[in-house]
DNA sequence: TATGAATGAGTATTCATTCAT
DNA sequence: AATGAATGAATACTCATTCAT
């Protein structure tokens, strides 16, 4: 039912009506209006269907890089969320703009919190000072430079993850060639 | 007329209609369709303003920094945009996200290139390479922080200033303590 | 099946829906449109069985009134539609106003017409001339005053009945202390 | 406008729609909708006429049988709502099953306790004991004979109105022949 | 016989745009 | 040139009814 995120990847956020989802997904808008209450549940089940996915990998990755050092702690945070906005840059787009249209919901709003304690963890562990503060603004600066390069076209996930990483790794001003790709 | 961009400050995109601002501009809705053939182009007008409004800021900064070194002409820039930004958080925000979901007007993107360019112009002067590439991260860099602190309900300007030239500096892999402030 | 009545009494007419009648009688749908063949018919049955209650009760107060002359014969009566109407007055009034706004069945208009009889013929045996005309009258006296009674939130069976009983005889041009309460 | 109360006439309220009343009215929904902000306004609307026409007919009547005495000030309310009741009999009544239904306006309710107030008046400047319950049982017992009498077809004005005077001063235990007709 | 998912016509309301005055 | 009443397509949502299982 959920494919109806075909029409956010092509239209955006204005264009989606709840007959024309209901189209897409081959429904009637009566059975549609059966699974959910309302057009804004039908967006927030999506966003929290993205929100989930982006979450479970960001706490393999940190699993993973976990004591490997703030630098590939951090990379590999990076790496997760970046691979998470490539994976589908209309949708992820989309969602992320309606997102912060829509009243704040307590389920997304708990992920969110989980993500951010990830990266706050990752700086902690490795004893950067005030981490909560640095990692808001880490955050901000990957998700500016992913959603300028989607909106500018890029594609190259490896060249914008360097991008980013050198980003990231300056703002803790670590040189960024201290180490080598895994 | 525009001054009713006042609408989207307080209610941000969704709740603008073409009523409403003629109401507002104390004009009648005739008349505003005297002067603009569709909502599309009042709001793209509103853009175009505010794209020139920033660009002749970033212009008279670039101009009185020029010659004073890579970290002050940058960070004349970066001042710059974030004075834009926090003049009025909110309709900064609603335009940018009403702007992303029009059709790309000639006359903005013009602009828009105008002010990557100072910035390219600052790091080449200064001898960086590949600078169009990197004028690029920096202004999304930027972009993205202001946007994260905006949204955040972050108000005080020094401090996100510091965080946002650590950020760039960082990423150009210069040191940000090395010149203290103006 | 039908004590799906209840919603009635919550909600009153408007509020009243299929789909919520079949659940709150444990039943499918599906099984509630194979006993009723449509909404209208599952209202008319419900009017029925009132008025089913109603005769009987009517009937049951008139046999055991017989005899006892005018007054006690008419006073039985009232006395027998408002311990109706005031056992469940939301219920009443919702089947009352639905009642009105359906195509008048059959079967509950002789259910009418066999309640005006028993007034009809207590007047009659008592000698009152025309006595149809008046029972028309009568009836429409006691339900207008319990209508607007209950409307008002008034619960008090004896207090009420006093008053319509004084209503009653009034209209027949008889002293109302010229007997006492049973 | 309101002309569109034909609508009630023929159908009665649950056929009742905007875009019938559009039609009828000879205007577009918009338009319709620039005038009355809901559906509930234009009934709203069309009750709060109807209640101001039999509002300014009580007064009158009630001003020129002042001093006559209980009968004829009694007498002149009952006529100058049977007059309104019978003047379009059903659309009175579709207007009054909506009322009800409504959340009571307040200017609605205030002519509702002026029209009250004409009734206790003349009670009280009679002398009669408890003017305010006795003019609530007079007004349902009017209300009730004239609903009854509407629904069963009968139009006979005057045929009527001996009817409900009879039943009003029975109920105030007066001969309804002391006196002749005007 | 019972189920309940599916249907889709119908409803109130909004808002960009037009055009007679 | 200015006005603002009028337009009507579009939108979210409801609910009586059907029918495959």
């Amino acid at each position: 039912m959920q494919a109806a995120a075909r029409i956010l990847e092509r239209g955006g956020g204005e264009s989606l009506n709840t007959n024309q989802i209901a189209d897409l997904a081959g429904v009637s808008i009566g059975s549609l209006y059966q699974y959910y209450p309302t057009k804004e549940a039908i967006l927030a089940e999506l966003i929290r269907q993205m929100r989930h996915e982006m979450h479970d990998d960001m706490v393999t990755a940190a699993t993973q890089a976990a004591g490997q050092g703030l630098e590939r702690e951090v990379d590999a945070l990076v790496a997760a969320t970046l691979r998470h906005h490539l994976r589908n840059p209309k949708l992820a787009q989309a969602l992320e703009r309606i997102e912060d249209q829509l009243p704040m919901d307590a389920e997304i709003a708990q992920l969110k919190q989980n993500m951010a304690g990830l990266v706050v963890g990752a700086l902690a562990r490795n004893g950067i000072a005030d981490p909560e503060a640095i990692a808001f603004d880490l955050v901000a600066i990957g998700h500016g430079m992913s959603h300028a390069a989607i909106a500018a076209g890029q594609q190259d996930f490896d060249n914008l993850h360097r991008r980013i990483r050198r980003a990231v790794l300056g703002y803790l001003q670590l040189a960024s060639d201290s180490w080598s790709d895994p």
